[in-house]
DNA sequence: TAGTGGTCTAGACCACGGG
DNA sequence: CCGTGGTCTAGACCACTAT
């Protein structure tokens, strides 16, 4: 009875290597600042590099640290915070808003795109690729889809493909009176043309962002936005600008 | 200029695995299904355990999958619609909102919540632990922070420490008039206390949801949940309950 | 070309869950 | 107890970036 719990739940060495890291990378190192290569680091702990890899993946998926392939690694600055929900009931792109259309076209749809709709499969949908920027970076690409059934306008558009296609198609989908919108949040993994666009490498964890628009005559459009779950925090609400070093949490 | 682009772009073994794995996980598995075991399923494909293992965490991290130590590897269910922006300008714990108290206590405040709160530095503060249980399954784990300046009543509390203290606490909270709040979502890593709660391991992926209570006087409350990101979408808006079957996306 | 992170292997042992 | 997934090792080679 008298034991005192001695190394009873032994911590794993990538975390605990973790936490060190964390610790080191807010006393030692500024933003942008690289790291030691790997194989270095694991030799200095003691540990092989899989291990090593294992705490940095973590400090990745955290926003700490920024990894690049014939690079380095670097710390990361805060994530910016971007707004996702701000004016309530307005179509996407309606005003400068950081959305860069890229092109238009007709879209290949999943069931679940279809389901979400809410048309019938073989109908026409036109999708709309735009990617939002700040400061020089992807954010997030998105891919907009407008079934022809809720956009009367949409089959006339002749414009040659590119940005200005895409502007047309939106400038059609905002004659509609938009009635309301819904959203949703969930962790993926990107795909391998969505990771292009973002500057990671396929399977980086992404925030899909699914919005449907919704009109009388029922959904009218539903766009999947994929943001850079390492860089962005998603802000809702009216005022969105928190500011947060890093984790609101207490370290482990 | 002939050249047709074979193999040119090798894709990695393990994301390859993934889309087989995928696919055969739509077409040949029912939800709650185990999977042969992982030396096995190496086996089957010819590549080593490390690399299977690769594919599978990808398709936990999307939420095909759910993988238990001892247990072995099924197939998850599609993920759970969570509502988080139900109703606008209300405190938590007002209705039935799936929310559990839990306990309340004297709470450790690292810089970040500070800053979040806008009170001074070794000030009262007063941490509420909740839990979001739905069909059994404990989704999110919260914590809410509220400082003693901005709720009088809450020195007077000596109901003691378990759920009662913490329905104490909110309903202390419940008596201030609510102006506003404002909400935030990343990516996280499950601390060992959450990871606990949630029934998953330390450093599991977690999607972080930060609110913040304004009242006339300021910030009044800040919430700090962790939501489980591997069975949970969270939803905003009024309508709440999209069915996606699991991702919304073209398969690569 | 040199150095980085990314992928992959073939082992080993550990922690946990259920019979 | 056995079988599962979780951790860890010590290598190897590849893909990419900068110089």
């Amino acid at each position: 009875m008298g034991t005192t719990q001695l190394e009873s739940v032994p911590e794993p060495k990538y975390w605990h290597l973790k936490t060190v890291l964390s610790e080191a990378l807010d006393q030692d190192f500024a933003v942008g600042e690289v790291l030691p290569n790997e194989r270095d680091l694991a030799a200095r702990f003691g540990v092989a590099r899989a291990t090593l890899r294992q705490a940095l993946e973590q400090l990745e998926l955290e926003g700490r640290l920024q990894r690049r392939r014939g690079v380095g690694t670097t710390v990361a600055p805060p994530r910016v915070g971007v707004a996702v929900g701000t004016a309530q009931h307005s179509w996407p792109g309606e005003s400068v808003d950081g959305w860069e259309p890229v092109d238009a076209a007709e879209a290949v749809v999943t069931p679940a795109v279809l389901k979400l709709l809410g048309t019938a499969a073989g109908e026409l949908v036109v999708s709309v690729r735009r990617t939002r920027v700040e400061q020089g970076q992807v954010l997030a690409a998105e891919l907009l889809y407008v079934p022809a059934s809720s956009v009367p306008g949409l089959s006339a558009i002749d414009t040659p493909a590119g940005p200005a296609r895409a502007r047309a198609v939106m400038r059609e989908l905002q004659k509609l009176v938009l009635d309301g919108q819904d959203r949703s949040v969930e962790l993926g993994s990107a795909r391998a043309d969505d990771a292009k666009e973002l500057d990671r490498l396929p399977g980086a964890p992404v925030l899909l962002v699914t919005t449907r628009y919704f009109t009388a005559a029922g959904t009218a459009a539903v766009s999947v936005a994929t943001y850079r779950a390492d860089t962005c925090r998603l802000t809702f609400g009216d005022s969105g600008d928190v500011q947060i070093t890093h984790d609101t949490r207490v370290a482990s």
